[in-house]
DNA sequence: CGTTAGCACTCGGAAGTGATGAGTGCTAAG
DNA sequence: CTTAGCACTCATCACTTCCGAGTGCTAACG
């Protein structure tokens, strides 16, 4: 597919990637030579123009403007003509000055690092935090809201909490609670959540657990408590960084971006989506049906501890993002935020 | 002050002020008079017109325009030309389906009312959740996460969880924590927060925890746990909503209301100065010295527990906000909020 | 004396005009 | 295959004109 384009088409569509990137308007024949030394007559660029169009990397607005890159050739572009570079040890330091505060709970480091990825590529940060299914367990907590309904209380090993509520028939009082709690505690402690379902399947198929009342009460609950998936909350920073971007004048654009970033799931979906690949993603437009975003790009990572990925962290902006910059700042925050929740257990 | 109005000039402002929140353009003396029929014509209501401009309750945008109420021109007609009625049953349970909701937590209630409020109103709903301080102890866990940093949960009788990570040189097991959270949870469940740290105070200074080397921990710790404020979280939702309002076309309005949104200090310096009041408030624009919300209005209502006022919630919208709708939805909505919470525990 | 009709005046917005220039595609020469 | 030349297209901008809504003022009216 890519053996379509020689060599020139090739430079020749970066340069018209990288100008329009640059400046967000169209790039005529002229320009390009002018910018790009390539030893061409912009007639000649023309010509090659004309193939590019032709093959779906680039269009014209309208008859006598230059062209811009449509998604198949951003797509092209970063597949096959990026080359993106280390992050430099200024940036690096830039970023990691961002994190220099102490006594964060872990949800704060998370919507921390959400805004260093807004700051510094000044688009929108998106952060993922991390599931409950991907976490290892350290601590659980039953506490009777009313009859019939207690609040749950989970704390991962990164110090990371949540809770919920769930119904249960079971009518225990908060003394029962504790020791079911305490039990629980103990016997799950370092676990992760998956091999904790696991483990109570198993044990309530035993059955062996049914004589001992208290235990299976516990069971039942924890099971109700980890039934449903926990977490995968969306934090979005510097949305109004994203206003600065001409292609955003354009208001009914903003207003059904505006939505997205509100209602969020259409943002689960593609960061759940990309947590299951590794390294740096890349989303382009309404590529694969999300209309929503067309127009705009998504680049993510996805940080992890040492049992593997837990979370995905991103940035949102134009297609005429500058993907060379923002690359490796994702993909150096999702390394930085990765390392830093280690070191909270310490 | 207000007595230099008459009637007459009161209705025309009425007329005036009313018109431009249904139109959102300026109104002409003849419009005036065609659309509310005063028995006057339109040189009469010019002239009066004329006055009130001089007084500082309209203005015209250029010569030819109509007229359009100023900041003082809304707050005299929201203070005494406006007239709120109830909300009739139709609209009451529209407001309350969206409540039919079981197994949330308190968070999600809250949030959810912010939606309520957006949607109802179609301008954009706030809610500040209840600081700590003003809430009722329920239960307090203290998790180690590494040497020094302790992972502190607070939970409040309505099953609201908070936490925060805090450093300490106490050095202690898990089993002393433990410990000391049993023995908090017991002395401290259902005390306020205020009278909590009274407590701890006096206790303190009794000295007599002294020779009780684990208890003196406790208080140690309790008091650093609860130094600083707590909660005061703001949810906003429904900040899309407000782009459909015309007076948002100027984009460069819009990106400070954004920013605004995203730094949320001055939403909780807002929210927290109403709720030191009573009953539904409203800020017009820029009185009092924020100008970041200029040409915008937050018309604000606490919610309360038996134990008085906890938060506040609201709507921001333009200036131009139709207050006789919003304001009785803002007042019911807040009425719900607390009676759910109370529900909450029994 | 308050109210109203009449009128001249103002000014923003829409619509129309023409000039400008960036950019194109095509053709023919190098 | 490359390039210079050229006719053509079309968005943009500055400029004008026109229209109408709305005003303030004045004089007449009850």
């Amino acid at each position: 597919m890519s053996d379509e384009l020689n060599e020139r088409s090739r430079r020749i569509l970066e340069a018209i990637v990288e100008d329009y990137i640059g400046t967000a308007e169209p790039i005529g024949s002229r320009a390009v030579t002018r910018r790009h030394h390539l030893g061409l007559s912009p007639a000649t660029v023309r010509n090659v123009m004309a193939d590019l169009e032709e093959m779906g990397y680039i269009v014209s607005p309208h008859t006598s403007a230059g062209r811009v890159p449509t998604e198949k050739g951003y797509r092209f572009y970063v597949d096959t003509l990026l080359q993106v570079g280390q992050l430099d040890s200024q940036q690096k330091s830039r970023i990691e000055d961002y994190y220099r505060i102490d006594g964060l709970r872990v949800e704060e480091r998370l919507r921390e690092a959400g805004k260093v990825l807004s700051a510094i590529s000044s688009y929108t940060g998106v952060v993922m935090t991390p599931r409950f299914n991907c976490t290892v367990f350290r601590h659980i907590e039953f506490l009777k809201l009313s009859q019939g309904r207690l609040l749950v209380i989970f704390v991962s090993r990164s110090g990371m909490v949540q809770n919920k509520v769930i119904e249960t028939d079971l009518s225990l009082s908060q003394a029962e609670l504790e020791h079911i709690s305490n039990y629980l505690n103990q016997t799950l402690s370092g676990l992760s959540i998956q091999e904790i379902k696991a483990k109570i399947v198993r044990e309530m198929a035993e059955e062996k657990a049914i004589y001992d009342k208290l235990l299976s009460r516990a069971l039942e609950l924890s099971q109700e408590a980890m039934s449903d998936e926990l977490g995968g909350q969306v934090y979005i920073e510097g949305a109004a960084n994203i206003l600065e971007q001409p292609e955003f004048k354009d208001l009914e654009r903003m207003k059904r971006l505006f939505r997205t970033f509100e209602q969020k799931s259409l943002l689960v979906e593609l960061l759940d989506k990309s947590q299951q690949a590794r390294g740096v993603q890349i989303f382009i437009g309404s590529e694969s049906e999300y209309r929503e975003i067309e127009g705009c790009s998504l680049i993510t990572a996805n940080y992890s501890s040492s049992r593997g990925t837990i979370g995905t962290l991103g940035v949102i902006g134009p297609s005429r993002m500058n993907y060379s910059q923002v690359i490796p700042v994702v993909d150096y925050t999702a390394r930085l935020v990765s390392q830093i929740l280690e070191n909270e257990l310490e």
